[in-house]
DNA sequence: TATCCTTTATTTGTCCAACAATAAGGGTGA
DNA sequence: TCACCCTTATTGTTGGACAAATAAAGGATA
């Protein structure tokens, strides 16, 4: 059935944008039963290849690369010490190698936006709710770069850079450290200070590790 | 129902080759019909994590680099040109800005590895076979960083970047120009010369792309 | 006329029941 | 021991029913 509907959408000529037909229509085209019809949907759904919603029916779209990149979305159960340093250099690489990206892309937008989050952390009533916010911040700079594979995976590591961040800090760390560097980071951000910049953040970053090791 | 089968193959520490309960057991468990189930179980299958015989049930197996793959023999759905522009700056970011870790942990063995894949343009018969070489070469490079998220994120986006390279190259100009870029990148690279790598890292990335663009 | 709300109709989401196809396990006989 | 058949449990497929969601049409109001 996959098969089939792949042919036809490559028959038909359908590009990302375009409706495939209903699953009524699709049941009576090959003469196959209403649920026969729905798993197929599902493997193409899964593939990334569609995207199916109540009334609307199934639109073609390309998020094959999230999924391929959440194929191996990380198992927060048994996160070995290897996967931790290798989160963090990917991360480093991500948030301060990057610096020339971000430099050219960032808008007042992004930067009031970084600001909005960061105070969140006043509000924050747990650890866990700190570290949402946490995270939230940083994938907020990373998706300054505009670049939705970047961003994919970097929602994908979520899992193991909460537990990252967790490890590192109370509540009263995050409210009080870490909003000041997140501050300081989005300044050095908006006045293009390179070296400040990968200082800071690199010096962020570390900071979460090194609690991490003992 | 996806995550809930997940969740209880992490609860249950279930491992590669363990069977999974009975549709009918999950639809008693979860409180869910048959068919909700069974959707869940399509999902996981096209994910690669079961496999789901007759009479058999399904098995745990561990093929979703398989699947990752497979995701991009969709020929009929051309890969957007966002994903290619996406794709080609998140390797910027792996092989250009990473400059300050590969300099920091390349090894003499790595260069020797380096030109050995470099020389094997010379014995590819086609351009897909140069393109395979290619990409090794570049997965080598990145592999220098030691860093295995990196490595697999990499490897994921094979499909997609053997196409960029296919699209850019004939057989020939594989045996030539990129042939003595390669060469030029790993001598900048034995140097730690910052500037001349990036910068030929840099142009030889582009180069590829420029001609996607036509 | 324009805007907002309500209703209607269509489509997907979920569930159930039935039967077919498949293959493991057990029993029978040479 | 081996081949064969039967039973049985499980997945594969179909059809039907209803719930939930939402786009589209129609009506009320300013």
């Amino acid at each position: 059935m996959v098969g089939h509907i792949r042919a036809l959408i490559s028959e038909q000529g359908l590009k990302v944008g375009d409706s495939l037909p209903t699953e009524k229509e699709l049941c009576e085209r090959f003469h196959a039963g209403r649920n026969t019809v729905r798993e197929a949907m599902r493997m193409l759904k899964t593939y990334g290849v569609v995207k199916v919603r109540p009334k609307i029916g199934a639109v073609i779209i390309d998020e094959r690369m999230a999924r391929a990149f959440d194929l191996f979305s990380f198992n927060t159960l048994e996160v070995s010490r290897e996967t931790f340093v290798d989160i963090q250099g990917f991360r480093s690489l991500l948030e301060v190698a990057s610096f020339e990206t971000l430099f050219d892309r960032v808008t007042p937008r992004d930067i009031a936006d970084l600001h909005q989050i960061n105070k969140e952390f006043l509000n924050a009533r747990t650890a866990v709710d700190a570290s949402e916010v946490d995270f939230r911040f940083h994938t907020r700079l990373v998706a300054v770069m505009g670049n939705k594979a970047i961003l994919d995976v970097y929602k994908i590591m979520k899992p193991v850079i909460m537990k990252i961040m967790l490890k590192a800090k109370t509540l009263h760390t995050f409210s009080t450290v870490t909003y000041s560097e997140h501050a300081e980071i989005v300044d050095m951000l908006e006045k293009r200070d390179r070296t400040a910049y990968q200082y800071k953040m690199k010096s962020h970053l570390d900071a979460g590790f090194r609690h991490f090791v003992d």
